[in-house]
Formats: C-alpha cells, sequence, structure tokens
DNA sequence: GGAGATACTGGTCATTTTGACTAAAATCTA
DNA sequence: TAGATTTTAGTCAAAATGACCAGTATCTCC
C-alpha cells in the first residue's frame, strides 16, 4: 500500500460525509453543522483538495451520461517485458476507464465503457492492438449492482474509536 | 443501458471539465472562463446535480486514504434464486465498493478494500456468508494502473460533432 | 514533563459571490 | 413557422469568501 498516501482523520471523514448529502452548502453552514470553526473547515478542505486523497472531479461522471452505457472488463494477457507500453497504449484510449493489476494469470484488467455492442467490439479490438498485448478476452456487465461507494466504509471508521 | 440517463450536452461536458482543473472556482469565473451567461451555468450546474448522472462526492475518495491500501476483486458464484437476498447482504458490508454482474461463469464480481491480506481474508468470509453466495475466489490487486477517469472520454466527446 | 510545532477557535474586514428575479434575444424542434 | 426551451445580460439584497489575527488547546517527541 502506499504508505505516503495523506490519511483521513476523523474531522476529515465527517467533512467529507456532510459534503456527500448537499455537495454545495457553504462552508459557514457546513462548520456550524459539524460544530467547528468556519476556518477549520476551510483549511481542512483546502488540504483535502491538495492531499491526493480524491480522485478528479470528473471520475464522478456516469459513463451511461455520456452515452456509455455498455461497460465491460477487458482481460489482457501480456508480453510481461513491454508492460510500459502496454499502459501507455492503454491510457490513450479514451474508453478505457480504469485498469489494474491483479494477482493471478490475468495480466491487466481493464474496465472500459462503449456506446453499444458493437462499440466494444471496436474498443476491445483497440485494445489487443496496444503493443504488448497478447490476448485479451471481454466480458460485458450486465448489471450495476452496487454503484461505486465508499460512504459505508466511511460510516464504519466514523463508529471506530478515533 | 439506461436510456432514461440524463445525457450531458457539449456545455454539461465543458463545465465539469473546467471544474476538474479547479473544483471550486466561482460560478462567475467559470462563466466568464466559458464564455457563457452566469445564469447559465448556475441553472447546468443545478440540473446536473439532480440529473442523476454523477455519482456522490464521496465516491471521490481512494480507499487507501481511509487505510484501506489493499483491495481485490471477489468473483462470487451464487444461488441464482436468491440473487437479491445475496445483493442485500453484499450492500451492508462497508469494505464491498462496488459489484457488478458480467456475463459468463462470474455472478457477481466484487470490488473490496481492506487495510491488510489479513483483513482481506475476513472480508472475504463475510462475503462467503451472504446468504445465496455458494462460493468465492479472491484476486488481490496488486497494481493501480490506471486509476478511474472519465476524463479521456469527456475529452473525446467534446472533439466530436455536437 | 515540557518545549515547540501544529491545529483550532472566534473574531474582524473589504470584496465577491450567491440565489432569485427580470425581460429580451437566440435556438431548437415538431 | 409557431411554440417551447435556453441563454443572455442585467438588477438586488443577503450572504459567503479569503485573508487576517491573537489566544488557546492538542500533539509529539526528546
Amino acid at each position: 500500500m502506499n504508505s505516503d498516501t495523506y490519511q483521513l482523520d476523523e474531522t476529515d471523514r465527517r467533512i467529507l460525509l456532510a459534503l456527500d448529502a448537499d455537495p454545495r452548502v457553504p462552508i459557514m453552514m457546513l462548520a456550524q453543522q459539524l460544530g467547528l470553526a468556519r476556518g477549520t473547515v476551510q483549511s481542512r478542505l483546502e488540504r483535502l483538495a491538495n492531499s491526493g486523497a480524491l480522485r478528479p472531479n470528473t471520475a464522478r461522471i456516469l459513463p451511461a451520461a455520456m452515452g456509455r452505457g455498455v461497460s465491460a472488463f477487458v482481460s489482457a494477457e501480456l508480453d510481461q517485458a513491454r508492460l510500459n507500453e502496454a499502459i501507455a497504449g492503454l491510457r490513450q484510449i479514451p474508453e478505457v476507464l480504469e485498469c489494474v493489476a491483479p494477482a493471478g494469470d490475468t495480466d491487466l484488467l481493464i474496465r472500459v465503457a462503449a456506446t453499444d455492442p458493437d462499440d466494444l467490439y471496436r474498443v476491445s479490438e483497440e485494445i489487443r492492438l496496444c503493443p504488448g498485448i497478447t490476448r485479451t478476452s471481454t466480458s460485458m456487465i450486465l448489471r450495476d449492482v452496487i454503484p461505486f461507494r465508499t460512504t459505508e466504509l466511511l460510516k464504519k471508521l466514523s463508529g471506530e474509536k478515533h
């Protein structure tokens, strides 16, 4: 784990949780709602923004809202010596939303979004053509059962000893 | 695809992209930066917030910032008749960040976060114990190669015919 | 146990932003 | 082309912002 990652503390978490309910509350409201001084919340927010603990804002956009209602996982095997080339290639494909390296026989697991199955085919072809990628296997996502969230985890942390 | 999803238009996308560079710009700055009237940006933002096109704010938090530096995919097979029970169970596990139903032999693919490998084991046990889940297989994520993003897709759309 | 660093409070200030409204112009669409 | 929807550009009073400050509380490490 990246232990140099900024660790949220209880106050950060409370702010974030409150912000979730209403992302545009003025800092003053937020402060009195949380029982903190305005300056505190203000500096916390500033710190949070620079902490690297948050993804960019656009990561909140649901692909479906961009007409990309079809998503899939593409697992790729690759010539390990060319890993960096492959990553660089993937990075340039806009439809590649995310990519992780799991333990096991799949070298890379790639999350993609497409307009329709045809488009999905095109995208997976594009992935297959990335340098170093030897084979891929695509598995369409039929249903988004639990959309990405951290709320529950955040709440759990707030319940623990601080 | 959920075709009742609100579809972002070019203006929405430009706003979102600009907001990415600086999430707290005042609306006025944003407006003049984009060459739009303030009222336009204001109403767009309001609409966006209610459109359901965005995940909650807390979805931006990186698990590592919550001390959950270890993530994994857990694939689960289940008694299909008890799908809803299983989902309800999963929903209650804070460490379950996301869950999708892919085509193929895996019934559910679950994204989890944990503090360390031991904790990961505990979480996967908890998943295994969900009603309806018959077997699971956990694969740890070794590296976050491309963290979730939509920026590139957003930019691509803006380059197309509007 | 204490010194120093760091964070929080509660206060002020001038400047900007906000939200809520207009009416008119521009754009879209059936 | 007529009607509906958006956008513009403007006003207003009320409120929020960012930048201060000194005093206090809390942490941390020797």
